[in-house]
Formats: C-alpha cells, structure tokens, sequence
DNA sequence: GTTTTATCGATAGAATTATATCGATTCGAA
DNA sequence: TTCGAATCGATATAATTCTATCGATAAAAC
C-alpha cells in the first residue's frame, strides 16, 4: 500500500479551524448530521470549498445525509495534530504572554503552555495564572528534560531572533512567533507567525477604499 | 484622467506590514535605499513576489539602486491607510482586551483605542492602561458622538455576534473581529477576522508532520 | 414503487497568484 | 568612454487555488 503525498494548500489548513469550531458548537447541539451545503452558509465561501477542504482530513459523507459531526470533528483534530496536546514554552511575559497563558482553549487546540520565561528580573519569580516565570537560562536544560517541542515567542521585534536562537539550541522544533519581526531559523524547524497587523492590514486598507469612496464618487480602489 | 481600478490580492495586502516593519528598521538605521532583491533576503519569498507588491502602493524605484526606503514607508502607509489614525472601540476588557490595550504600537499601524466596553459589573469603572472600561450601552452614543469607525471584538464567541450587532447599529464600519466565531454582518460593513487558531493550525500540521516523518520511514503527510 | 430532490465524490475548467524572462536604465570599474 | 553588473518595469508563463459540472446514491415525496 503505497503512500501518496497528499497535497494540502496553507489555505485548506486556516479554514479547518475554522469548521471545526463550528462543528463543535453542533455537536454540543446535539446535533448529528451536516452538509457542506449547510456548513459553508456560516462563511462566506461556497460548499464546494467546504467539501475539497474536509476531503483532505479523510472525511467520508453519505449522499443527502452528509457529514457525521462527531467524524469531522475527530477528523480534522487529527489531521491538524490536535488529538495529541503538544507541551510549548512561552517566552515573554507582557501582556501579550499573559494574555496566551489566560487563554483556556488552548488544550483543545491541541497545545499546553507548560513554562515561562523572560528576561526581566522584575518579572523572574512572579506568577502567571499558576504559572512561575523562570529565567531564559534555564530553558535549554528545561526543554530537554521534558521533551518540549513548541515554543511561542511573545517578545519584542528586538529581542524575538535571539530567543529563537536559544529555543533552537533548546532543542524546540516548532516556533510559534508573535513578535513582528522576520526570523531566521535552521533548516528542519517549523516557523510560523502569528502577526496581527496582517490582519489589521487587511481591514486598514478596505476601510480607507470605503472611506474614499463615499467622499469622492469615484473610486479609485481594489475592491 | 480616468481611474484605473487597481486590483490588490489579500496576499499582496497581508505582505505590505512585513515589509513596512523591515523599512521602518533600516529607516532607524540611517539606510536611505534598498533592492528588492536585498528586502526579499529577509522573508522566504523571492526578489519579484517583492516588487510586484510594491507596485501596488505606487513605489517607484530606480535601476541599480532600488527603491527610497522612505518613499517605501510613505506608499505602504497611505495605501494601507496608516497615515491617518483611525479611532476604534474595543470590546471585551478580558486577558485579550489587555494585551491589545498594552499594545503601543497600534498608533503606527494607524489605530488608537480610544474606549474600552465590558458587559460585566466587575469590571465596569476600572481602569486598564488609564482607560475606564464603560458598560456596553453607551457604545451608541458614544460612537456617533466621536465618529468612531472601528470596532474591535475581544469577547468570547458566544457574546462576540451580539457585540457585533450593538457595534453596527451603533455606526461602526469596519469589525476586527479575535473570538473564534463566524460572524454574520450586514453588507457594506467590513470584516475581517484575527484567528490565531488559524496559525496554530498550520504550526500543529507541520510539526505533526515532522514528528510521523521521523518514527516511521514513509512520509504520508503534505509538504 | 416510482419520481423528485439533495448531496457526495470525481473530474474538468476558470480564476487567481506566483515566478520567470527580457529589454531599458543606471552605476561603477576597467 | 566603454563595458559589465545589478536592478527596475513590463510582459509572459507556470503553478496554485477556487469554482463549476456531472453521474451516482440515498432519502423523502408522491
């Protein structure tokens, strides 16, 4: 049984979330069955999409039934690597670090943040939701120990590369990055940022064209 | 002179901040011009993917030397809209609210909260970062009194569609929307949805791939 | 029991997005 | 001053991503 690649575009990888939050929200509903009909009315794309997209976690449906709810679910969480929690250190204790450490629904996202650290020595020794703040020395010796794979960078633009450095010598193979800088990393470790002001971009600019338009009559905007 | 419509993709649009960070340093650092080829060393997309972008914004560069790097910061602004700060309310005085009220670097990406809303008694009448956080109801009147715009959501998913409900009628034309729920918006309002699950998503299905691929031999997973 | 309708699954086609090519231009070096 | 290298700007090609179509199938209506 030979294995085939199955290609899966970064975009069908951000609307699984997506449905899945959705599904969930069903299946506390009780509710058993969905179409990708039904399912694509809570976005703005169409069922075709919907279906292409579950098809690539496996998913099997029956004709005018659809969907069992509780597959999907299950489906999605595994093919996203939900179903097993990862353990993460966080670096960077702010307000941005608290606000992740204060963020509950982590774990059924599939990630357990299970340390922290800064730089700060104000900061060293306080606690966070339950959490102590610890040295960033003390992460290599840490991360090794317990066998921690993810780590969240919630620093500064300034000091985010250097604690990329550290968590790639920690032994980390996946950096989740808030900071709004662009990192260099190894090669064979996954980086992947989380940068709000791609999507305050987004609105910024749609809102300038709206703003435009309703002053002069014509418009001079990408949609 | 006739208006040509200048079609700009999400993706051009969500590149734009990651450059305009990189300038803005290079700026600090008394850098007067840059290449595409050299901006594109920065971010795992090539030379041309950078230019093109820079199309859009109206940048003109020159032959040998590259693009003004303050021309550049200027273009990006003014097409994203960040040369004008707009106002925005935020909703939601949780671990998130806090984190983005904390944030203060929103007044160059041309946003300033200038008034937090919460629902809960407890929290009504404190203050975060000298702001007072006031009860939702008098959202209305405060938004058509201050021409306010933008409305942040930074409630739970099952408060956000009724949040985003008060912020339409209160006049609010464009929603940044953080709770993990598809909202639904009447039409000429924009939205645009921040989800870090969506990046998580991406981080857990690569690192899920990573770790398949290094227990078996065979590699059944994309990418 | 037959027809109708909704849906899946697969394939084909359209649209969008990314990358490559090429002449024109500018600077620096021979 | 001429040549070469680097880069822009425009156009053309390739790759990716989205959308439409069609037969098969299962449930509901008649």
């Amino acid at each position: 049984m030979p294995h085939t690649v199955i290609e899966v575009s970064r975009s069908t990888l951000k609307r699984l979330p997506l449905y899945l939050h959705v599904l969930e929200d069903l299946h506390r509903q009780k509710q058993e069955y969905i179409s990708c009909t039904a399912l694509a009315l809570k976005f703005d794309f169409g069922s075709i999409q919907v279906r292409k997209d579950l098809e690539v976690t496996g998913a099997e449906g029956t004709a005018k039934i659809g969907f069992r709810i509780s597959d999907l679910i299950r489906n999605i969480k595994t093919f996203l690597g939900w179903h097993n929690v990862q353990d993460a250190f966080l670096v960077g204790a702010g307000n941005l670090g608290k606000a992740l450490l204060g963020y509950r629904d982590f774990d059924s996202y599939g990630l357990n943040i299970v340390a922290v650290f800064d730089k700060d020595p104000e900061k060293i020794g306080t606690k966070i939701f339950d959490k102590e703040v610890m040295p960033v020395e003390k992460m290599p010796g840490l991360a090794a120990r317990m066998h921690v794979n993810i780590g969240i960078v919630a620093v500064s633009a300034i000091a985010a590369q250097e604690v990329v450095n550290v968590m790639v010598t920690s032994g980390i193979r996946a950096v989740w990055n808030f900071a709004p800088a662009p990192l260099e990393i190894p090669q064979g470790i996954i980086l992947e940022n989380a940068r709000l002001t791609q999507s305050l971009a987004v609105l910024s600019n749609k809102l300038k064209c709206l703003l435009e338009e309703e002053t002069k009559e014509s418009v001079p905007c990408p949609m």
